[in-house]
RNA sequence: GCGCCCAUCGUUCAACGGAUAGGACAUGGGAUUGCGGAUCCCAUAAUUGAGGUUCGAUUCCUCAUGGGCGCACCA
């Protein structure tokens, strides 16, 4: 279809438009669309409306016989596609045919090596409700773009450099000398003070970095053990400092000119790339300052390790400081398009309506395990899976645990299971319908019911290549949910065992298409296949 | 003061610049003799305001209003 449109146009146009292929939400307008007739309509000086009737003439003479139910212009000039029942038919039998590979795609060539960072909560505290989102985010994006084709690599940054003020000033409450991090008495030493002693006779640099190191520790463990998350590497800021990289960095920029002294501080030249203003690399005191190691850690990602491309993900509140990193990469040479910084909006805590303040007092930090202990992984999971990482959301504890059997990864769960529970009755019953693609008649599947639900498992690989591009996680538990609703809405219209043996067959075809996309889609997306509920 | 992000049914979230703005929760009705009722069907209900660009704007631009987050020789 695509190709009919493009040589119609190359014929005709001379100069590059742009213009859209896609499934229309309503499903009036036909399984797919384009605009493309729209977009020509000034460059051609016709109307619309007779372009798109020389494209629809045009795509009809490539199609393969059959291959569209109709093709329809509507008003102001859209060319509205309806797949045939066949063509849909034969999509379910691929299926069945790639199972758990359906969707799946190879890519080649340029930017195929991906390093994907996220979490990287710094090792003074524990992980709180906020980390959660960019953590699912993360480890389903992972997933996702491995589908999709890509060497992905999910890397967390574990910020424990010994110079760092944040670890002098963890150090120094350790050994009672601040109290900058309030709650560690109460979370760390309380069952534990054997580890105060020791860290006691320790320098407030040194005690920061053994207490971040502990820290860090349990917080790995629940990662691994209760998040379900797996990083490939826990990149550790002190390692910058130990292979010399960060003083290599350091080279690399003086080299390049991009360093000037001032009131006994190095800075960069930030504002020479579009940065609003020069950047601190070593304080006057002589300690690099963050944006010198995080500047080694990404000269790392690319030159030395060879990343086509990093995506970090962040929290709001790093957002100000994504230009300077970005601009630095720049002065390196580092294309734009090798780094991408998702900014993960804030999850704004509301219990019973009124809103959480986060405080550092002892006990008053909202965090992410007591969340899951308390609603469950799954619907934490799925919660936060459900929207775009731009915008800003409320999630309020009370609501969530009282209404934790309403969410909605139940619904979802439930239609797996139940396409399941059909499955095995079947097999239990001894029955003469077989589970097997041979000699299958999927052409009786012609209900509006059986269209409309082979349609839906078509879809997901454009969900996915989709995502692979955009990032929009959030499309594919929409996608969950529309096919599970699909499938409901199925099961109470039709029936897959039947007294007619031929249709029983089919429909259990069908019900295998469903439990396949369902399963992939699930476990793209890190949410648990229940075989009961 | 400057910058980034956000504003959509009662609530909470969707909608690559496309057609009749979608779902969940809440509210009000309804579905029993067969594959699991954690389901299904129906109804009510929304684009913060004012301009602009466009064949077409929830989406892009400007201003206003209201929120979130930044603006360190912290990370």
């Amino acid at each position: 279809m695509l190709k009919a449109i493009i040589d119609l146009i190359k014929k005709s146009v001379k100069s590059d438009i742009n213009f859209d292929v896609f499934a229309p939400e309503n499903a009036v307008f036909g399984h797919y669309s384009t605009n493309v007739a729209l977009r020509l309509a000034k460059i051609r000086k016709q109307p619309p409306l007779e372009i798109a009737e020389e494209i629809r003439v045009a795509v009809q003479a490539v199609a393969p016989q059959g291959f569209f139910e109709k093709i329809e212009i509507a008003a102001p000039g859209f060319i509205n596609f309806w797949l045939s029942p066949q063509t849909l038919q034969n999509e379910l039998k691929e299926i069945l045919i790639k199972k758990e590979r359906y969707g799946q795609s190879n890519v080649k060539g340029q930017m195929s090596k991906v390093l994907l960072e996220f979490l990287s909560a710094n090792p003074t505290g524990p992980i709180h409700i906020g980390n959660g989102r960019g953590a699912f985010l993360g480890d389903a994006l992972a997933n996702i773009l491995r589908f999709a084709g890509y060497a992905v690599k999910t890397e967390y940054y574990v910020n424990n450099a010994r110079v760092s003020e944040q670890i002098k000033n963890l150090g120094k409450t350790a050994i009672g000398e601040s109290d900058a991090y309030p709650y560690v008495g109460e979370l760390y030493f309380k069952k534990n003070q054997a580890l105060k002693k020791r860290l006691g006779k320790l320098s407030a640099s040194e005690a920061g970095y053994a207490l971040a190191d502990h820290i860090q520790k349990l917080n790995s463990d629940f990662i691994k053990k209760k998040l379900k998350i797996k990083f490939n590497d826990f990149f550790e800021e002190e390692s910058l400092f130990k292979s010399g990289e960060v003083e290599a960095g350091l080279k690399l920029l003086k080299k390049k000119k991009l360093t000037y002294e001032q009131d006994g501080a190095l800075w960069f030249k930030a504002a020479g790339f579009g940065d609003s203003e020069d950047r601190v690399l070593v304080r006057s005191g002589g300690a690099p300052t963050y944006f010198l190691t995080d500047l080694a850690y990404h000269i790392n990602k690319f030159l030395k390790r060879k990343f086509d491309k990093a995506i970090n993900i962040w929290g709001a509140d790093h957002h100000g400081y994504a230009p300077r990193l970005k601009f630095a990469l720049k002065a390196l040479a580092v294309k734009e398009e090798r780094f991408e910084i998702i900014i993960a909006q804030f999850v704004r805590l509301v219990r019973g309506g009124k809103e959480v303040k986060m405080s550092k007092r002892k006990g008053d930090i909202e965090t992410l395990e007591k969340l899951i202990d308390e609603v469950g992984l799954d619907a934490a999971r799925f919660f936060f899976l459900a929207h775009t990482a731009g915008s800003h959301i409320d999630f309020d504890i009370k609501l969530a645990r009282e209404r934790s059997l309403k969410n909605p990864v139940y619904y979802v769960q439930y239609a797996y299971v139940r396409c399941l529970s059909i499955l095995h009755k079947i097999k239990n019953q001894k029955s003469k319908i077989k589970n097997t693609n041979q000699n299958l008649k999927l052409k009786l599947l012609n209900t509006p019911e059986d269209i409309k639900l082979i349609r839906e498992l078509t879809r997901f690989p454009e969900i996915v290549e989709d995502i692979s591009k955009n990032y929009q996680v959030h499309n594919l538990v929409r996608y969950a949910l529309e096919l599970s609703r699909n499938f409901h809405n199925f099961y109470e219209k039709e029936r897959v065992i039947t007294d007619n043996k031929d249709l029983s067959q089919s429909r259990l075809a069908l019900a295998n298409g469903v439990l396949i996309v369902l399963k992939n889609t699930l476990e793209l997306l890190g949410i648990s296949l229940l075989e009961k509920m």
